[in-house]
RNA sequence: GCGCGAUUAGCUCAGCGGUAGAGCGCCUGCCUUACAAGCAGGAUGUCGCUGGUUCGAACCCGGCAUCGCGCACCA
């Protein structure tokens, strides 16, 4: 590539896609289990195929391509692998509504054609999906893509399940478990969210079924915020301690409306202090009033239907929706005399979390996972430190939830999922299946027949009839198929799979915190269960992407950006910069600057900008290398190096280190910010500017300016080839393009597979980064001086540099040709004090920096008011430093206890600070 | 109620024991043949409040306040 093909500015658009298709069509992100190298594997969290990719996605993408990519170029043999989940429940919801609009419903449709359609809805969708991973130029292998209900996935779910239910750590039973009427399926705890809502406190009377004892009570005083439960109610409940009531437990009340004799009886539950210290107690309705009422053996009678509306047994309110019946209870309870009072109520409710309805504790027959031995295992492997949360805090809220973990209702009322692989022995219970009908687990249906025919097989031939098995119509909770990702991805529970053998456990889990529970604990229980390890060695936890208004954003909020049209505006590398370069704190949610109106955002767009810088610096690179590249330059010789050459290269090693120490712990947004100022404010703002003069050596240059020009050119060369590779991970398009552009690489050779540059430890120089920090220190006194002086750009002037310290006098000689260059110097002087002594009286600009002073002789050019103001800025500022330092050795304390080094610095400083007023206030003076 | 996090320049955030930083925005001057998506220069903060530890605190410890999040919840 040529310089004259490089526009002015970097337009991602068509870079991008074409570096896209061709590491795709050249596999290069597809691994070999042989290969050589240390596996490095990761699994994405599989994105929903509930729609479109948010900027979750996109951070979370940013985040995990970042770390393959280097450790790709560290030579680990790198998989990363994609994929996608079938989300139950949100995908299930979607589709009804959809059928709903179009006048139907999924019964009229049936189960198969529904599936169909949930089938096309994932194709679209899940293509949707992929299409943008790619577009962010995800390096995952595609040729491992994976859907939660693939075949082979769905394999280890049932693997998983029978052997879970094997182990006797799955079982089926009744239960009152959290139902969501408006999807019609239970669903776990986790999915269930306590949202604090205004309602009412409604206060009822129920009488003594024996009317007025001794001390004259006729009834007690309930509250409910509830009030359509109390048609299932089953007894009244007070403290065993509760003077008031002790006389009444064991009597019993007539329940009103349903005129049924419920119990009062004694539990410590009941808080005698709150409200009346008497609870209504509804066992089908309510965990707290299930567990009384299983103390107490009170009967459960469950007042109302799956869809949410009363049933039969609620009587003349059966067929309201619950909500109606409330209404209607607190009607005819007032209207019977028995309301007492109503207060508003402020109270947690549960809602569901894809329904967006208040679940309904429901008594139902349900699967569930036990939980807590899967949980031991994993809180065991915490202590040994596996797996290892970043940031550390992390680990606590995951123990903490394994702890005290409760069983997990894993049984959904749905269509599109797994199917439970259980089978029920219908021909048992007449044809159908009710909560007594005998069931066998099994792989398939030809092993579940056989199970049931050892089992019942010689009954019901006695019996005369022939065995008949039915399939549980339920599917699985989500989460159990997600839990086996790590591994059932990777071709368990074929253990002998090489994919499994290589990448198994994977490297690192990178997630967002709100799937702690969900997933991550999932995982690490059923991987603890199937494999005997945890998942993953390290499990990076990172924040949430927010809104301008802080707000996290998602899709049914309304507030996600959408991706693409960042891409499109910025590219996909400048909206991965900008993601991973705002996490500098790791963990920390970050809010992504954007303004509505116009689809902008800034902070994307400085990462744009720096796109264009790497892209301009590399064309300046290309226009004057002379058609050479990297390689056929070759390495620089040392002998030949001057000052900025050796300052960039000790900065180029320093930063290489640095970088690679970042990448490799998790410090991503370091990483991103320090090779933005290497790249931009050093390599662009100073070396760069200090080469331009020995790369144009002119047409009569001497044989030495030739020689020099070659050293200029190979350390160029260098330190940007090495910049784009270190760029690679966060920026792989840009990186990619324009390190062909460089090395003149062909095509089928990519940047992405190049090892990382060795760290040239040699080059490191301590020393010579803080003189040279003092050289720049000095031209940008000298810029400044220009500055205030007002003097035009285009305006020569003398400088004369005075300094006592000859190391810093040798580097500014050195250097006057670059310091001309780069302040317009007509002349650059520099003197020891004594010969500068010589020349007090002219009259000059004057700045100090240090111990340097810098000096502008300008007569009659001079603005002397200018000068004044500058001077006195100068001395301000070193008497307030002096003040601080002096204030601090003054105190003998200081002197006495802090380390000597730092008491010796303060010293210097002092000094320095005194000199520097000194010479100030001399220059005043001498001005008059 | 228990726990976690945040509070630093107008905005978004770094810094986590030795005299306050970046990006964006702002002010001044520049189309200096890599880049105006740029260059040079500049201004801007009692580092939430309050005690303490320390020679020294934005940084460590204790309170408090405000905001956010998680968990558990009394009908």
């Amino acid at each position: 590539m040529s310089a004259e093909a490089l526009p002015k500015t970097y337009d991602p658009a068509g870079t991008e896609d074409r570096w896209q298709r061709l590491w795709e069509e050249a596999g290069a992100f597809h691994p070999d289990p042989e290969a050589p190298g240390e596996p490095f594997s990761v699994v994405i969290p599989p994105p929903n195929v509930t729609g479109s990719l948010h900027m979750g996605h996109a951070f979370n993408t940013a985040l995990i391509d970042t770390i393959v990519r280097f450790q790709r170029l560290r030579g680990r043999n790198v998989l990363c692998l994609p994929g996608t989940d079938h989300a139950s429940i949100a995908v299930q919801t979607i589709l009804e509504k959809k059928i709903q609009a179009e006048g139907g419903s999924k019964h009229d449709l049936g189960r198969d054609a529904f599936l169909e359609r949930a089938w096309a809805w994932k194709a679209e969708s899940g293509g949707t999906i992929v299409g943008q991973l790619r577009r962010l130029g995800y390096s995952v292998d595609w040729g491992r893509e994976r859907f939660t209900l693939d075949a082979q996935l769905n394999r280890a779910v049932v693997e998983a399940f029978v052997r879970l239910h094997e182990q006797g750590l799955i079982h089926r039973g009744e239960y009152l478990v959290n139902w969501c009427p408006a999807s019609g399926s239970a669903v776990s705890d986790l999915e269930v969210e306590m949202k604090e809502m205004d309602g009412h406190l409604w206060h009822f009377r129920y009488p003594l079924s024996d009317g007025p004892g001794p001390d004259g009570i006729d009834h007690l005083v309930v509250a409910t915020t509830r009030p359509e439960t109390m048609l299932g109610d089953t007894g009244v409940a007070v403290h065993p301690g509760d003077a008031r009531y002790a006389q009444l437990v064991g009597k019993t009340l007539d329940l009103p409306l349903v005129g049924r004799k419920i119990p009062i009886v004694a539990d410590e539950h009941v808080d005698p202090a709150f409200g009346t210290g008497c609870v209504k107690v509804t066992p089908a309705h309510d965990p707290n009033d299930f567990a009384i009422g299983s103390r107490h053996g009170l009967p459960l009678i469950t007042v109302m239907a799956r869809n949410g509306s009363m049933n039969e047994a609620a009587g003349r309110f059966a067929g309201l929706d619950r909500f109606e019946a409330r209404k209607a209870v607190v009607a005819a309870m007032e209207a019977e005399g028995f309301l007492v009072k109503v207060e508003p109520h402020r109270h947690s409710v549960p809602i569901s979390d894809r329904g967006k309805v208040p679940v309904e504790p429901l008594l139902s027959t349900q699967w569930f996972v036990k939980a807590e031995p899967l949980a031991a295992r994993c809180r065991e492997a915490l202590e040994a430190g596996e797996p290892r949360f970043v940031p550390e805090r992390w680990s606590k809220v995951y123990r903490d939830w394994l702890t005290g973990i409760r069983d997990w209702c894993i049984s959904r009322q749905l269509w599109w999922g797994h199917r439970i692989p259980a089978w029920f022995v219908v021909s048992e219970t007449s044809g159908v299946i009710t909560d007594a009908t005998p069931y066998v687990v099994a792989r398939d249906e030809a092993e579940a027949r056989a199970k049931a025919e050892a089992q019942f097989g010689a009954a019901s031939e006695a019996a005369g009839r022939a065995l008949q098995l039915e399939q549980d119509p339920d599917v699985l909770d989500t989460w159990f198929s997600s839990g086996l990702w790590p591994f059932s991805t990777l071709g368990w529970p074929e253990e002998s799979n090489a994919d499994l053998a290589t990448w198994y456990p994977t490297s690192v889990l990178v997630t967002g915190f709100d799937i702690i529970f969900f997933w991550v604990a999932r995982m690490t229980m059923m991987a603890g269960a199937f494999t005997g390890r945890m998942p993953f060695r390290d499990v990076y936890i990172h924040g949430l992407v927010r809104d301008e208004n802080n707000r996290k954003m998602s899709k049914s909020a309304g507030n996600g950006i959408d991706p693409l049209l960042l891409i499109e505006r910025y590219g996909a590398d400048a909206l991965r910069f900008a993601l991973v370069r705002e996490v500098a704190g790791a963990g920390q949610d970050i809010r992504l600057d954007y303004d509505r109106k116009s689809d902008t955002s800034a902070t994307v767009e400085s990462s744009r900008n720096f796109a264009n810088k790497l892209w301009n610096a590399t064309r300046f690179a290309l226009m004057n290398l002379g058609g050479a590249t990297p390689a056929s330059l070759g390495e620089p010789d040392p002998e030949s190096l001057q000052l900025a050459d050796r300052w960039i290269l000790s900065r180029l090693a320093r930063v290489n280190r640095e970088t690679a120490e970042r990448y490799g712990s998790y410090g991503l947004g370091e990483a991103a910010k320090g090779l933005y100022e290497f790249a931009w404010n050093e390599v662009c703002d100073w070396y760069v500017e200090l080469i331009k003069r020995r790369l144009n050596p002119g047409d009569t240059a001497s044989p030495e300016a030739l020689a020099d020009q070659r050293t200029a050119r190979q350390v160029l060369a260098k330190v940007l080839g090495e910049l784009l590779v270190m760029l690679h991970p966060l920026m792989p398009h840009l990186s990619e393009e324009l390190w062909h552009g460089l090395t003149g690489e062909p095509e089928g050779t990519f940047l992405a597979l190049q090892p990382w540059p060795a760290v040239d430890a040699a080059a490191l120089d301590d020393a010579l980064e803080a003189r040279f920090a003092e050289l720049i220190e000095a031209i940008r006194v000298v810029r400044n001086l220009r500055a205030v002086a007002g003097l035009k750009p285009s305006q020569g002037a003398p400088v004369v540099f005075v300094s006592g310290r000859a190391g810093l006098a040798a580097v500014l000689r050195q250097a006057t040709a670059e310091i001309s260059a780069l302040t317009r110097a007509e002349s650059v002087q520099v003197l020891d004090p004594e010969a500068a002594a010589a020349r007090a009286g002219e009259r000059c600009l004057a700045g100090v920096s240090g111990e340097l002073q810098v000096l502008l002789p300008l007569e009659g050019l001079v603005d002397l008011e200018a000068l004044r103001g500058r001077l006195a800025k100068d001395l301000a500022k070193a008497e307030k430093e002096i003040a601080g330092l002096a204030g601090r050795l003054a105190n003998p304390n200081f002197a006495g206890k802090a380390p000597p080094e730092v008491v010796a610095e303060c010293k210097a400083n002092l000094a320095e600070a005194e000199a520097q007023a000194e010479l100030a206030r001399k220059r005043l003076a001498e001005l008059g």
